[in-house]
DNA sequence: ATATTTTGGTTCATAATTGGATCATAATAG
DNA sequence: CTATTATGATCCAATTATGAACCAAAATAT
């Protein structure tokens, strides 16, 4: 099988190699595995092999290629997440948004200082400049929730959100992404934030959750109408 | 070592690189991130490429940027999840419960059935034999609460009340309960109690998360109270 | 107070990198 | 011999990196 003698190695024997590499942590530094070219250079075999390696490993969920970018090691693989959170089905977490965000909203107002709302602003106005962008939206939105979560100064619903949103960076969750997320809902989205903000600046704590209902409601539409189709 | 001077880094490794650092403390010491000209040339990158580095780290929370002034390290240490709930303060917790449970008691109505509200009539029953002590009242009435979330039948929603209840067994609680806990208290408590429950079954959602806000502000107020003398 | 320097924020055109795909050829295994 | 696999070369398309320039806010020096 391995002798170092004159059989080359195999795309299988590359990948287990690989495999070995990122589990042992010797990779996992980064999050991006070398490049196919490099590692068809040191391990002296050609690039389809190497290629065909990946791809063994992508098939595990070990990996994931994204053309013209690079092969990363999958997050699940370098941050363990409770179990809860990851078994969690869509709908249960845009409930447990439903009872978490609008009170958020209202401590928001309660508790949110000048830089708290700046930074939401910051967020609103990335949000609006991506709008045609899923990806990049979808992560200042993260952001946003995030901060909105921080501006109650409350560390045990930060946790709670830090939890939730955790969740949404994984493979799963970034297909149901592209699936859910069109330009016009993204449009929506944008109002509706909007909208949150200025009730808080408003001083409206009421006003506020009622916003933000609106866009957990709006958020629950296009996810079972995206599901059932 | 190796291959870094082949490979060249690209925006995310050096976010992997500067999250490593700023996690394990070796650049926590210093309150300011190294100016992005200075780690471009460090780097051996451009400064779009540290910018798109930085961009991550701030949408994940771990840094956040002053124009003009620098980039910072955010105060708060990467928490560890358990002691987020440890170190949770009174007001925190019950601010946390405002949050979640009257829209529980709203999704119980939706998804609750007869053996839950059977089971939390059990516990009720056991909270209104045992009203001269504390001790067994507590135990019954994180019961109670837990199986509340039970009957929503969502994962999350009961994940997060099992972490809030589970911090009620511990000493500093234990002592806060005998403040809090007298007789008087806990009759009004059985009164919200039984409110509750009775809104559930009369499948009145708004009502119930209502009943539940009044038993919510209850405990609110004697927390308070005790607290301030 | 004022001027200068430092720093992040932004934009732009251009270049380099990277995975995806194909094909003819050679090597290897069964 | 035959089927499978590896090779090496080439082109493509997506993504990212580069380098330069300029701005505005903040910090610092005069």
């Amino acid at each position: 099988m391995e002798q170092k003698k004159q059989t080359k190695l195999g795309s299988s024997d590359i990948a287990a190699q690989l495999r070995r590499e990122i589990n042992s942590g010797s990779l996992q530094r980064f999050e991006r595995v070398p490049p196919e070219r490099s590692l068809a250079s040191n391990y002296n075999v050609s690039r389809g092999t190497i290629r065909s390696a990946i791809n063994k490993l992508e098939i595990e969920g070990l990996v994931e290629t994204r053309a013209g970018s690079g092969t990363y090691i999958s997050k699940k693989v370098s941050g363990e997440n409770s179990s809860v959170i990851q078994n969690a089905r869509p709908l249960e977490l845009v409930d447990a948004r439903f009872a978490l965000e609008p009170h958020i909203c209202r401590l928001a107002v309660l508790h949110g200082r000048q830089t708290d709302f700046d930074k939401l602003e910051k967020f609103l106005e990335e949000m609006e400049k991506n709008s045609d962008d899923p990806v990049v939206f979808g992560d200042s939105d993260t952001a946003f929730h995030r901060a909105l979560a921080e501006s109650t100064g409350n560390s045990l619903l930060i946790w709670m959100i830090e939890q939730i949103t955790s969740v949404r960076n994984q493979d799963e969750w970034a297909r149901m992404r592209h699936l859910t997320l069109n330009e016009n809902i993204i449009k929506k989205y944008n109002a509706q934030h909007r909208d949150t903000l200025s009730a808080i600046r408003a001083r409206e704590p009421e006003n506020a959750a009622k916003m933000m209902r609106a866009h957990l409601q709006t958020a629950r539409l296009s996810l079972t109408l995206t599901t059932d189709a």
